[in-house]
DNA sequence: CGGGATCCCTTACGATACTG
DNA sequence: CAGTATCGTAAGGGATCCCG
């Protein structure tokens, strides 16, 4: 790994850094396609508007394809590409990092308070 | 991994995430223990304050060990801590897979370009 | 049902000047 | 040398209204 590893993460965060991206892929990951409506009920404090850019970064980042129902009532449902899938092991990683962290945050000020 | 995946990725990327962070993390990883006035040198973009902010927080979250040597003039050495090396793997598969993102995103481009 | 458009607020980031 | 303080800008996120 040269002097400009630091590029390759920068892409990473950018296709999944975000307050919502994490959060979207994960359910699209356990749970599979989804309507819009569904994300909606499964994420009910994001709104409709944020909900919709997100989508469209993901497809544009080409980690989540988009599938349109011409009926009406309309129908869309949304699920991960194989290159979306591929974030499945470094997601569920830093997923882990992150409650490791959390602890020893916890632990750290336990530490800090008590000597 | 249940529903609230989420919460550990957050934590993850509020530690590692934004502009400067995964740099400062690669150099201490990369390049070992590191003075302050060499990580300005090692990243010319960033600016005094914030390189300052950005290491005062890794050290908040026990990412990064300050030592600060109290001599004239003034000698600060910073490392990754155990806990910040527990990231290497993390963030170098992160790495990894925004190479293979950015390859992903040209060919993508070239498909949608030419049919 | 699944959006788009607009306006507003907060946060992240940055430039500059000053200091023990 | 290694910071701190202040101020300004840019980007991310959110509320609300309208639409086929």
């Amino acid at each position: 790994m040269d002097d400009l590893s630091k590029y390759g993460i920068v892409s990473a965060l950018q296709a999944i850094g975000g307050k919502w991206k994490p959060h979207i892929l994960f359910i699209l990951l356990e749970k599979g396609t989804k309507r819009f409506g569904e994300l909606r009920r499964l994420m009910p404090e994001i709104t409709q508007g944020m909900l919709t850019q997100q989508l469209r970064e993901l497809e544009k980042d080409g980690l989540v394809t988009r599938v349109v129902y011409q009926e009406i009532p309309p129908r869309v449902e949304y699920s991960l590409s194989t290159h979306g899938k591929s974030l499945e092991h470094i997601l569920r990683e830093m997923c882990a990092w992150g409650f490791t962290h959390e602890e020893f945050k916890k632990m750290d000020k336990y530490a800090s308070e008590n000597g």
